[in-house]
Parts: structure tokens; sequence; C-alpha cells
DNA sequence: TATAACTCTACTAAGTATATAGACAAACTA
DNA sequence: TAGTTTGTCTATATACTTAGTAGAGTTATA
């Protein structure tokens, strides 16, 4: 598994929806244009991106002059995993150990090598599915500008 | 990091070396014709791999009628992960976060997200560089058109 | 009704992956 | 030494993917 840019951006989009989400209120949106500003995505890129998230429905949206987007679901129930299947396809790092997107490939009659690939396919698997966009929200004292009010001593 | 097919060739290639490699003979040669049938490569495409593979020192080569390719370090001593650096770049699913092939990319501001890849660049790392090619070499039993000597019951 | 925002489709330019072609060089062998 | 076999090297081709850009359309609000 390797990102692409547009799953980099599709991550970096969820942050910043998920560090303005706000439980179940209807305000709250984001506008693209704030959205690209803030993480530095080229604008018609994002637009692109945000739809395919509000097609799978990760994010709702609003049209005209106070419209936006926002989060569908709580940032806890979106995995890192999912988003990366969803844009970049599979985890594994051949298709032939994958699960979601097999194909074969040249070393498929390796079982050796499979082993290796299926182990670390496991592994990545894993871990990227324990990780939600709510772990991933910045510190608020990590966050540019902010002071955190007391230092850890 | 996701394999290409010329990286897959190139384990194929060195799995079957690494079978056909007996010491420090200087016979024991394989013509690329011979690897190109068995593992099911093109023969020009794996032409420019064992150059590739020549030119770091893993095999050596002789030309004329009974010429043809021998690994050049014993097969314990090339590693998994040095073989996909070589052909494919960076083992780690960012490359923001790479140890030998850094360079920026949009997630660079998010120490979280980057944690979470750091720690699957370190799995995998340590896991590719623990096998080597020697480890990779299929059972005697396992081969095609080989019958075991005595059944396991 | 003007404007601000999201929606959708198409297009494009550059790069990468996956080879293929063919001339050349070296070594063996009859 | 002529011919054949095998590796070496450079160039080219073609399809696919990536990373965007362009622009017309739709909806909501003021």
């Amino acid at each position: 598994m390797k990102l692409s840019s547009k799953c980099e951006y599709a991550c970096l989009a969820l942050i910043y929806l998920a560090e303005h989400f706000d439980g179940d209120e209807d305000d709250g949106l984001s506008k693209i244009q704030a959205i690209a500003d803030t993480k530095r995505i080229p604008k018609k890129f994002l637009e692109q991106i945000l739809i395919v998230l509000k097609q799978r429905g990760y994010v709702k949206s609003k049209k005209g002059s106070s419209g936006g987007y926002r989060l569908a679901v709580p940032p806890e129930r979106i995995t890192l995993a999912e988003i990366i299947r969803l844009m970049d396809g599979a985890l594994a790092p051949v298709e032939s150990v994958s699960t979601y997107f097999y194909e074969p490939t040249p070393i498929e009659q390796e079982q050796k090598l499979l082993d290796v690939f299926r182990g670390i396919r496991d592994y990545v698997a894993a871990r990227l599915e324990s990780i939600t966009f709510r772990d991933l929200v910045p510190d608020v004292s990590a966050r540019v500008g902010r002071v955190p009010r007391k230092k850890t001593r």
C-alpha cells in the first residue's frame, strides 16, 4: 500500500471535519474553500474527493450561500483503513494476498513469499482498522497559534 | 509500499537462483531463458532486471554458449527489504515517513497520522529485513513434479 | 434576482509501468 | 576462424494512472 495524494487529501479533509464536528447540530458546516485553504488542498481536486466521501456516506453537504460540509457520522466511526481502501484500494503489498481486492500476480506460486506478505497485510490492516478519525484530531495544545494553558513541567 | 511487477519478477528470479545456488563453484549457471520459462517472466524484461541486480552486486554473469547467471553472494545475505527498496523505493506507506526515500507530502503537518505511518514503516521494514532469499526457497517436497519420500502422517 | 456555494462531466498534461526491438559484444565449439 | 549462443545496452512504444483544471449546471439564501 502506497498512499496517493488524493488519499492524503481525503484524510486531511476528514481530520478538518472531525476537528469541527460538534455532535448532532446541523450548523457547523465547513466550506470547501476553508478546508482547501487550511489544509492546502487544490480546491477543485478537493471537490471531487468530497463527492466520493459523500456518496459513501461519510459526509453530508448543504448547497447555497450558507452551505458547506460536515461529517455524516461521528469521527470515531470512521477508520483510517476504510478511507484508504476507498481511495487507493488494497492495503496489502501485493494484490494476490489482498482480501478485498484479490487479483493474480506473478509471485502467486511462491508460498513462502505469500506468507510473508500475508503477515504484513494482517498487521497493517489490523493497525489501520483500529485507528479512527477521532484519534487523528490534533491535540488542542498542538494547534498552530494556540498556547497551552499550563506547561507540563 | 506496493510491489510493481518488475519487483515481483526480480524476487522470482532471485528465488530461482537461490534454488540453484551451490556454494562456491563457478558452474551451476542458469540461463535467462530457463529462468524466464520456469518463473513465467517476459524474457526481455527479465534481462533488464538482471542487469540491475548485477550492477548492485547481487548476481554474476558469464557470456557465451555455456554462459548464464548465478548469485554473487549466498542467498542468506540478500534480504527481501533491500531488493524491494532497489526495485520500488520506499517501504513506508508515505514518503514523508521514509528513512531512505524521504520527501515532503501533504500530510506532513499531521503528527498523529505520521505516528501511525511511522509505526507501520517500522514493522514492515523490520519484517522484510529479517527475511532472506534463503528463507524463500520452496521446500523440496513442495516443488512441482516432486513426490516427497515420506508422507507426514 | 443576484450571488455564493455545492455538483457533475469532461478534458489534459505528465509521469510511470510494462514491456518490445534490435544492434552489439563476448565466449565457446566445430 | 566462422558460426552460434548467450549476455549487454540503448532506444522506443503503448497503455495506464495520477494529479490536477475547466466550465457549465443546480440549489439555497439574502
